[in-house]
DNA sequence: ACATTAAGTGATT
DNA sequence: AATCACTTAATGT
């Protein structure tokens, strides 16, 4: 699908952010660059040991990161949402190298795909580029630092209220669609223990849970 | 009615 | 907190 600017306007208040964010001429050269495509959800945009082309630039909806660790478990890296690129590919870009990471949606997401040969030339001739790429590694990079402190020290209970705040702060949502296993994965544990620890925040009055779905009850927008 | 998948539970390590 | 073995409950065909 052909990227056409004024379906951004129209669909999103994106014109406005990247006014905010980039000069003119960028914002220009994004428009031409990109492609922008509506993923469903649950499509898997890039697996371990794919060469990079593009680099996705999130619209609407979410993007979840993961990389393997050695036994070829997945492991959660970290979600991306509006305005967010993906560090992991900026990094890879300059060395041209294959892709540590994986990535699919969780929700139906729009993603304006850049091709990755823009990314050395904007580097050099956009100011405002290499802020936003500087404060997209920030702030991955302070994500990343809160997950560790979160594996490090605090216990699993603590884990999985954060986990599901996170997630309905991510989704805009309080209802979360998702399942004990699902979030077992993503906090590697196991489905028997996120039961547990699940009936005892139900018991807590912290959430309400159905069959796949898990409401929580104190969110606020 | 039956199969499949999600969630609950007691016991053990 | 993880695993096992089993039960119960919800949902799709």
């Amino acid at each position: 699908m052909a990227f056409n600017f004024s379906d951004i306007v129209t669909n999103n208040d994106l014109l406005e952010r990247f006014q905010n964010l980039f000069e003119k001429e960028l914002i220009d050269e994004i428009c031409n660059a990109g492609e922008l495509r509506k993923i469903a959800e649950y499509t898997e945009l890039i697996s371990i040991g794919e060469t990079i082309t593009h680099m996705p630039l999130i619209i609407s909806g979410s993007l979840k990161v993961m990389t393997e660790d050695k036994n070829g478990e997945e492991l959660l890296l970290y979600y991306l949402e509006l305005g967010d690129t993906c560090a992991m590919t900026l990094k890879c870009c300059s060395s041209l190298s294959k892709s540590v990471i994986s990535a699919m949606t969780e929700e139906p997401t729009e993603i304006l795909f850049i091709p990755v040969k823009y990314m050395d030339l904007w580097m050099v001739k956009y100011q405002s580029w290499r802020s936003f790429v500087l404060e997209s590694y920030n702030s991955r990079m302070n994500e990343m630092l809160e997950a560790i402190d979160n594996l490090a020290f605090h216990n699993m209970e603590e884990r999985l209220s954060k986990y599901l705040r996170n997630r309905a702060k991510l989704m805009q949502n309080g209802k979360l669609k998702i399942t004990h296993l699902q979030i077992a994965h993503d906090l590697n544990s196991s489905r028997v223990v996120i039961s547990r620890l699940m009936k005892k925040l139900e018991e807590e009055g912290v959430i309400k849970q159905y069959r796949n779905r898990v409401d929580l009850l104190e969110f606020l927008f």
